[in-house]
DNA sequence: CGTTCAGTGTGACCATTGTTACACAGAAAC
DNA sequence: GTTTCTGTGTAACAATGGTCACACTGAACG
């Protein structure tokens, strides 16, 4: 089965095998494609994603109704804003929509807590889990507060490649615009400099990344 | 003792008399005053700090080695990225400053992680100032990425007040701007701006919040 | 094949923020 | 007092990014 295949590469090395045992009987099996909105702002989480394969990409978003993103998230993963959800019982702050068609197990909430005790990988998981979301929230402060657009725009671009393993990206400046929280005149010009400097190549709905 | 009370006001209706027991005795109480740097990036960490009273500033460097305000944090709360350092025994990626003058206690690491285990109260605590911290970085993601320099300079003034608990706040335009990371002169020219909008009042090395 | 439409390129302009330079004011030191 | 120093106010200008307008291009579809 697949499924047991990519969670034991995944999981596999963290996990006890009693836990392994209980997530596969557990956790429920999803199947989302590319685009799939995982989880809305203001949701109650309910269940907390492990990440199987595929992407998910974690925004923020204004008052006005406007997204930025903070960072992807890759196999291997979970989404560190659902344990402080669960935990605490209150909505999402964040929006996560399925960057490339991605599998998941979704685990209940009542077990995550009750392995939390029985299980010290578990424990281990979700804390590490927690730091690493932690650090990569504060590399996207930095992004944000300390980069340029066109440094953004680039760092962007080799997130996006590496979270979708392929040099080449599928997208409009129009998208790009809307991650990056500005506009796509802006995105044209830029990705245009970045074109004359040999960072990129152009075409239609797809940019190759060069020197990744 | 004065220690002891404020460690019953602040967490007593938090934690077991037990673990109020084990924090008295293992402890160890550390007064600091405004301006102390108690933790740099970088530091590998090994205890964690809980407040008594007075507030901290936390701060994220860029690469020329500017500062970056983050939050404020008060008096019954936590530093959460000491938690993931002990836990994950890496470094801290953010500064941490006195904003007044400080009263905390130290907890050594080994201590932090024993009680995680032994107290279910102390693994709630720590687990809702994860929630908490996280939150407040999303809030700063927020002012940095959808405010202008206005807002936010004003929201800056607002929150240092709280943490401060007086609506006098002793600065000069360069330590905001510092902060800010901005210039002295982008500050002047915006507080000038906020006192004809009759939001603050300018003096010398001190600024009056109104309707606060 | 021509029409349509989404996606891209670019000039012109504006708003915000950053920079430089310098004047001035109040506090402190002499 | 006057000198010195830190802090503040402000004008002038530069740089960055956002907005508007419009041309062009390749893909899709009839």
């Amino acid at each position: 089965m697949n499924m047991l295949e990519d969670l034991k590469v995944n999981y596999g090395y963290l996990f006890e095998d009693e836990l392994m045992e209980e997530i596969q009987q557990i956790g429920q099996y999803m199947g989302v494609p590319e685009g799939t909105m995982i989880i809305d702002i203001g949701d109650t989480i309910t269940s907390m994603p492990l990440i199987l394969n595929g992407a998910i990409k974690v925004l923020r978003e204004d008052d006005k109704g406007d997204d930025l993103l903070l960072y992807f998230i890759e196999n291997g993963d979970t989404c560190a804003m659902t344990i402080t959800c669960c935990m605490g019982d209150t909505k999402s702050g964040i929006r996560a929509i399925a960057e490339t068609d991605t599998e998941l197990i979704m685990v209940p909430v009542q077990k995550m807590q009750e392995w939390f005790h029985k299980y010290k990988s578990w424990q281990t998981f979700v804390l590490q889990s927690y730091h690493t979301r932690m650090n990569e929230l504060l590399e996207a402060v930095d992004a944000i507060a300390f980069l340029k657009m066109d440094e953004r725009l680039l760092k962007y671009l080799r997130d996006k490649a590496i979270a979708n393993r392929d040099e080449l990206i599928n997208t409009t400046h129009q998208e790009i615009a809307y991650d990056l929280h500005t506009s796509r005149v802006v995105v044209s010009r830029i990705l245009k400099k970045l074109e004359r400097d040999n960072q990129i190549q152009l075409h239609r709905n797809r940019i190759k990344i060069l020197n990744l």
